[in-house]
DNA sequence: TTGACAGCATACTCAGTAGTATGTTTGCAT
DNA sequence: ATGCAAACATACTACTGAGTATGCTGTCAA
């Protein structure tokens, strides 16, 4: 992807997440951007795909983060320790973009009409589907062997999940506190995440 | 309240639910009335106002539910499972009103121009925090007794605020589950909570 | 040099939306 | 019966905001 079209991505998520998806307008983004409509609309069709693609993005930064410390053989609960401690930095170190597809969590617009749109909105919900069935493998593991205590799964997994994703409601980025603060904090979520299932 | 006034805030939060507050307009409220505007107008004086009292009737919802329950007498874990099963049910019972809510918990427009929406926005943040409050107090508790491990109490309270309040993520009203299924949910929601903080 | 295209800016159009002004009906007290 | 509000409906206005059509400018290959 283009360095101008990445900047266009950041803006967006800056303003949607500040405005509102629906509320914020073109004209903020661009403002924001100090350009104009134009360059938005070089590079994205419409608002919606410019939206859909601020999601993905979103989708792809946890995603990207979590893979890599994927090993089937460890623990379950070793393993999910893991994966939040993976997860938290990601989210907080692109915070506007995960703010965004938050809110389309729970506002369904749905007036997707263009094809276009509701194609990245299938691929969003896979990317989702996809995360999210990384947590039900290792939950879905613990489980079976004992580590965690049996139970409604997918109550647990949307339980757990929303949990470590907590802190896109309420953090705000300090300037100094940053690695510190987030490595203490991602070990107390893992805690707590793992607690809830044990 | 009059009932009629009370028809119309059911409407809108039905219709902000679905559609997104901002994305939905006074129209979209009055179709699914089968009325017009005329008639929202005439009981709320803006868009504002009647998403606001929509939120604070979603918060009044949640504190009536769990006020009863309260008592500094019992152990912090059995008070705090105890407000935890009065909560879900509350929550599930009047889910278009919670789900709009959490909207406005994500994308904080903050466009409030007149004196009274603002007014309203402060009670919403009132209540709300004195919500929290109830919940702050049973952990605070129970870390100084003991029963909970002592740990930084704001990511705590936030994380189990945010556990408790998942369903209204992904629950889709049945027909006949009601009762069980409810009852099973808060309960396991309720060793959740209680576990991740022991 | 030139054309040709990427990468925007400018200046529109037009549908939809919040809000208003003004009827119209219905219940109800006197 | 009648005045009179409450409780709406109807018919506007003014404006915002998504999308478009077109113009402008630098760059780069031939």
């Amino acid at each position: 992807m283009s360095r101008a079209k990445s900047e266009v991505l950041d803006a967006a998520a800056e303003v949607f997440m500040t405005l509102g998806a629906e509320a914020a307008s073109i004209d903020d983004v661009a403002r924001h951007l100090g350009a104009t409509k134009g360059r938005i609309y070089h590079h994205f069709p419409s608002k919606g795909v410019l939206l859909a693609e601020v999601c993905l993005r979103a989708a792809d930064f946890a995603h990207r983060a979590v893979h890599p410390v994927l090993d089937p053989d460890l623990p379950p609960d070793v393993q999910l320790r893991q994966m939040v401690c993976a997860h938290i930095p990601a989210v907080l170190g692109s915070l506007p973009y995960h703010k965004v597809i938050l809110q389309s969590f729970v506002g369904m617009s749905q007036k997707s009409t263009t094809a276009l749109e509701r194609s990245l909105l299938a691929d969003i919900r896979q990317e989702r589907k996809a995360y999210e069935t990384l947590f039900r493998d290792v939950i879905s593991r613990g489980m079976a062997c004992g580590a965690f205590r049996s139970q409604n799964i997918s109550v647990a997994l949307h339980s757990v999940l929303l949990m470590v994703n907590a802190p896109v409601f309420w953090y705000q980025p300090r300037a100094e506190d940053s690695t510190d603060f987030m490595t203490d904090l991602s070990e107390q979520l893992a805690d707590m995440a793992v607690a809830a299932l044990q």
